[in-house]
DNA sequence: CGGGACATTGATTAAGATCAATTTAAGTGG
DNA sequence: CCACTTAAATTGATCTTAATCAATGTCCCG
């Protein structure tokens, strides 16, 4: 398996469909790990991958990276939470089941999000993950954090903050399920994916969205019909431009007087 | 202040309007800390009163223990995150509260439960906590947590699982709001309650509510109205007999069905 | 024995769900 | 490369649920 070409470009692993969007950052050579290079892994004290002067370790052994294929999952609710997982490139969807079977997508992680902190209060993960687009992760054994984290104080500390983000990435989203209505929750959605677009290094106003309608509805409390009627009355607001899953901002402003929520 | 003899019967600080529930458990003296005698305490290795032989050792200083009276707020959104904080006794409200001020409670903790844990991903409280009855809280200050984790992994891996256990908490809540209706939102909530209830010691079936209808509706993203209406069609269906804030479940199992999420 | 907060109940309205029919676009295979 | 197949999205009509507005009831507390 041959990734180091595929990511040489971009941020994503770019289906043909879908070509690198204008403002798509180029890493300068396909050797070092994007992330540590430009200072954005949320996590580098707990990479192995990562050397202590920055730059990129060469992987010691077949599992440190993984390609996931549009579709498949990383890993399934019930497994045995024996690794983490930070999303290199690509985009994923969380997913939620209760015993009746009702479904929740929990989150749309993008590149830089960390997988699997969700199966470790019980050692078992709650959630299913699953890939929107062919995506790329580093492995991270949680036994190497849990042995890493005796000598290193700093990377006990970084996966504190990093499950703590999650929380209040919930408790705001609650907010949103509790008092916003269908539009508000769309634009809080956009919102949202907008800026981490942004801190990905993309245009927060040219969007491609790689989930269904039944998927943001899924994740908004709300019914795929409805998520298309709010799209459809934001586009007649001049607030966006709807192509599909092509989305254009054309009135920022509005949308955040619409759906902020911090 | 002397609130060891007030501790001394029960879990939680009664006023006189609510006598001691009929189960509620008896702690043989006062002395010892109930949570470390009982094996309750979710963090025994982070708390400072805790003696390696698990009896209390005498608090060092004033702030060891803090009460709460009722409507009283333990810590207020924005506030520099110091401390976490166990509620030893009696029960609380977290609020969110956004920029528009539209407002929800994010949780209802009741004793046993770490609070605070919102303050750790940026150092600054998100939510604002509110005493429902005069309460008691241990204070953890957070820089003798750091600076336990470096002797201690157990520490450590006890902070995450806390915080992890949260998250998973509003994962949960979050499927709540996203995909039941009135009824299920409130039997679930009830549910919860007579859970923790009964992990506490207390009666699964004879429920004393500390919040109003109002702070439910908050808490379920829903109407005071429509809480009260809830009420009474399970009062209609059997499965609940409701006379205020008393509330005894005749038909648990029926109740499960209804609100059941894991 | 009021006064005031809290809770219930009723009537009406509005938002979103549901059911159903198209429309659009993206693959797929000849 | 184009017709075909299918998944996804949009739109419309109707129904249900919960929100809203308003009045009344109940209980706790001074």
């Amino acid at each position: 398996m041959n990734t180091a070409h595929t990511l040489a470009g971009s941020g994503s692993l770019q289906d043909p469909a879908h070509p690198p969007q204008p403002s798509a950052p180029r890493a300068p050579s396909p050797t070092p790990c994007r992330m540590a290079a430009t200072g954005t892994c949320p996590v580098p004290d707990l990479c192995r991958n990562i050397r202590n002067d920055g730059r990129q370790s060469l992987p010691v052994n077949g599992i440190d990276r993984r390609t996931i294929h549009r579709g498949q999952s990383l890993y399934r609710a019930g497994d045995a939470c024996v690794n983490l997982y930070l999303l290199y490139a690509g985009s994923m969807k969380q997913r939620i089941t209760n015993c009746v079977g009702m479904e929740q997508i929990a989150s749309f992680p993008m590149a830089g999000a960390l997988l699997g902190l969700d199966g470790i209060e019980t050692g078992k993960y709650m959630c299913t993950a699953i890939a929107l687009e062919d995506s790329l992760v580093c492995v991270l054994p949680f036994a190497d954090l849990v042995a890493r984290s005796r000598g290193d104080p700093m990377a006990v500390l970084q996966l504190n903050k990093a499950i703590a983000r999650e929380t209040n990435h919930y408790r705001r989203l609650l907010l949103v399920l509790a008092s916003m209505n269908s539009e508000e929750r769309i634009a809080n959605f956009l919102l949202d994916i907008s800026e981490r677009m942004a801190t990905s290094g993309y245009s927060p106003r040219e969007l491609v969205l790689k989930m269904t309608r039944e998927d943001i509805a899924l994740h908004l409390g709300m019914k795929l019909e409805t998520v298309s009627r709010a799209f459809t009355r934001l586009q007649l607001a001049r607030i966006l431009d709807v192509r599909r899953r092509h989305l254009s901002i054309r009135n920022p402003e509005a949308l955040s007087r619409l759906g902020a929520s911090q």
